[in-house]
Parts: structure tokens; C-alpha cells; sequence
DNA sequence: ACTTTTTTGATAGTATTACTATTATACAGG
DNA sequence: CCTGTATAATAGTAATACTATCAAAAAAGT
């Protein structure tokens, strides 16, 4: 990856006024990320917030309508930097098993720091897509926030993995959800292995990106490169 | 299943009164059941909740310390019947695939009322654990929360199905990881395939819970029955 | 039937959250 | 220097998430 900074641009507008594009609304994003990560979604206020930024709710409110759009603004960001960053991971790959098998390091190891988005802490970030993104989805208002192309980002990234499923096996018949499965996954495993570890092998120790991208890539060989048998 | 009512005894304990001990807290299961299902999580609250009762929020906090614990309760209390469930269906089953086949059916299909459990409305229940469940344990609390036992009910779910999946293959390395994948998959699948279906090749329309079981057990066997080789 | 304990309802009150509105000031570009 | 935009300061509201107290009602023990 190259050390120009990149914008990434997101298709829908979870704002009310671009964050980019002042320096109040930059600094909004960035401890936002440290504050989420410390505290937690539940716990995270826009008048903790505020404190820290040294301003006011009201400022924070002309950027992000509530603190949920904030986070789906975070989490789509990720969605759409994680994209970017597996395209040009796999780029001039011919192989489509190295390929996909390359995809999934990516979507595995991504809590490492890029000094390309110098202004998002991205660590923090990753932390925060997996202990707070499915809450991003999971509300009464998913159906509403569909249509407002919340989701967009997340749906283009597993499409894109999905069809390299494709170009593995062309008759694997579920390869959205093998790939929308391995995403939840990915996460899920990182966070037992620390939380929660009698429900996996991934050990809490040191290595466990590595280990949990084997596990997947176990998984979805198997499921790819399987005639299909019913049990 | 027999017609004779079922209590489920939960290991821990995430009420501060026995809610199946009193008429009062009998009714806070049920109708809570029925309002979360309805407003969502986040929309629901002890207010709404003592009204729909007739009751006040004082008396219901003097069941559950807040709304979280309720949720806890409630989603072990699914978790302990489901594997009671699992338990019962794969009884006597001498063949390990077959077992392990049926497991799956049991979770991916639990969304149906029981009538062992008449004061539970369990496919309310079900739809509350698909959207809801994991919550639970992404809070900044879940160390805490494990400690105290809250996620006994899950984590003995998931070792239950892991030894079926052990006595299809001892030597398959992931076991646990495959079934709490798999577990969680269940849920994110039926809810992709409700309000996010490009995510997922299972449809919206009927059969939802048998597609879904036909891709989890596509993938599991796959799994299982592979011999391992790196990617 | 009477007493004691438990359970519930009624009422009140607090701190925090999740906002909205208004106005004044700073500061950046033309 | 003027003008618009961005921010800060202040104030205020409705709802949430509780806690405390006390009396009435119900249940249980004797």
C-alpha cells in the first residue's frame, strides 16, 4: 500500500454534513474511534465526546444525527477501506485458490495500523467492527437503513469475495453465504478466543489472526472444493 | 416431546427473584417476550413493559436488575431448551452423521412452538434470539458476565454438538470453532435471507429454516470430511 | 381466625441520555 | 472590509434508567 493518504469515499450518507471536509468533523471521527474502543457502544455518548473534543453535543450533532449513524459511518468506512484493500492484495493474482485463500488473511489480519489513513486509528477500529458492527444491522430499523444503502459497502466486500468462490468452483451453490458466514466468523472467533474461549481451538494467546484464517480457510476449501453429497 | 410441562433450570442467575416462582414474574416472561419481539431490544423498556403489565417499573425491578439480565435470562433460558431439544431429538441415534444431521435440523428449526412450554411463546422467542442474542455478550461487561455463568447455556450447546462432531471425525482440529460458527451462522442466514438478501442464496419465501440447514450442513460435512491440507 | 411475612402497587424523586433551539462569536475567503 | 460558514455557549425538554419509601393486598404459618 502506498504512503499517499487515500479518501475513502463512502455511496451513502450516514451525515448530515461530511466529517471530512472540516476539521472539527475529522477530529469527531478519529476520537470517536478511541472513545467506542475504550468505552464501548452502549457506554459511548456524544457528550463524552464532546468533552474530549473539548466542544459541544450540539457541534457533534450537526455532523451525525445519533450516535448509531456515527457508528454505521465507522463500521462502513472499515467495510469499504477492507475492500479496497483486498482488491489490491489480490491484484495480478492468476491463481484463483491463492487469490481467495489471500483474500481471507486480509479480512483476518486487518486490525494492523496503515499509515496511508494516518487520521483513523485503525486497530481501534477493527476492535470496534468486531465487538460493535452486527449492531450496525441488527435493529428494527435495518429494513429503512437497506434502502438508504447503509449497507452497501458490506455487501460489495462479500460480493467481490464471493465471486472468487466462483472462480475456485463455478457450481459451489452458496457462495454469499459461505462468504457472509466466514465475515461474521471472522470476528465471532477473534472475539471468543479472548472472551469466550471453550467455544473455539483459536487460542488466546499470540497468533491469532493467523490461527483463526486457518481455520477459515480449512472451512472454506472444504465447502468449495466438496461435490455435493447431501448427509 | 411429552405434553407434561418443562421447567428449564438455568445454571446461574441473571434474575434477582425467581421469575417462575411468583404469577407477577411469570408474566414479565411472557409479555416481555411478546413487547421485545415487537419494539426490538433498544425500543424496549421497563416502562413500556409495567404498562402492558398493568404493573409498575419498581416491581419489575425487583425481578431483573435491568433490561440486560432479562435478555440474558431469556436467551439462556432458549439456549438451556435447545439443547434439552438437541438432546432429546438425537436420542438413540446410533449413526454419528445421522446424529450430527439431526443437530443441526434441531437448531436451524427451533422457531416453532412447543407445547411443553405453554407461558413461553417460543417462536417469538426464536425471532428475539436471531436478532437479539448476540448482544448479550458484546458488551465491555462479557468477562464479568462469563464469570458470573451467564453463558453456561450456549457454551454447553455447542460442546454437546462438537462431540457429535468428534464422533464423526476425532481427528477434525476445530471442532468448537466450527460449531459456534455454525451456530451463530444459523441466525445471521435467517435474518440475511429476511432484510439482507443479497448476502445470503437462501430465499425469502417458505422453507427459509430447511435452506438454511441444507447450506450449514453442506458446509459442516464438508468440513468434517475433509482431510485437512493446506491451502 | 390471627399473625407474620412476602409480594405488589402507588408515589415520588434523581441522574443521565438524547436530543433541539437560539444566539453570539470566531475565522476564512473573496 | 464584508460575508458566509463553523463553532461555542447556554438553555431547555422528554425520556430513560434507575432508587426509595410506604401502604395495601395476598399468602403462608400456627
Amino acid at each position: 500500500m502506498s504512503k499517499t493518504s487515500i479518501k475513502i469515499n463512502l455511496t451513502h450518507k450516514a451525515y448530515l454534513r461530511d466529517p471530512e471536509s472540516t476539521e472539527l468533523g475529522r477530529r469527531i471521527i478519529k476520537e470517536s474511534i478511541i472513545l467506542i474502543d475504550e468505552l464501548g457502544f452502549e457506554q459511548f455518548t456524544f457528550r463524552k465526546l464532546a468533552t474530549v473534543l473539548g466542544s459541544t453535543e450540539a457541534s457533534i450533532y450537526r455532523y451525525f444525527e445519533n450516535k448509531h449513524k456515527l457508528l454505521v459511518y465507522l463500521v462502513s468506512w472499515h467495510w469499504a477501506w477492507l475492500d479496497y484493500s483486498v482488491l489490491f492484495q489480490t491484484n495480478n493474482m492468476p491463481d484463483p485458490r491463492l487469490r481467495l485463500s489471500r483474500a481471507i488473511d486480509v479480512i483476518t489480519t486487518s486490525g494492523t495500523d496503515d499509515p496511508a489513513t494516518a487520521h483513523v486509528n485503525e486497530s481501534a477500529l477493527y476492535r470496534i467492527v468486531i465487538a460493535e458492527a452486527s449492531k450496525v444491522y441488527l435493529t428494527k430499523e435495518v429494513d429503512m437503513d437497506n434502502k438508504d444503502g447503509y449497507f452497501l459497502e458490506y455487501k460489495r466486500l462479500c460480493h467481490h469475495i464471493a465471486e472468487m468462490v466462483l472462480d475456485v468452483n463455478p457450481n459451489y451453490p452458496y457462495p454469499h453465504a459461505l462468504i457472509s458466514t466466514i465475515m461474521e466468523a471472522a470476528h465471532q472467533q477473534l472475539f471468543f478466543a479472548q472472551h469466550l474461549p471453550s467455544l473455539t481451538e483459536i487460542k488466546g494467546t499470540q497468533r491469532r489472526p493467523e490461527e483463526a484464517a486457518a481455520f477459515l480457510k480449512h472451512l472454506v476449501f472444504a465447502a468449495v472444493d466438496q461435490n455435493y453429497k447431501a448427509a
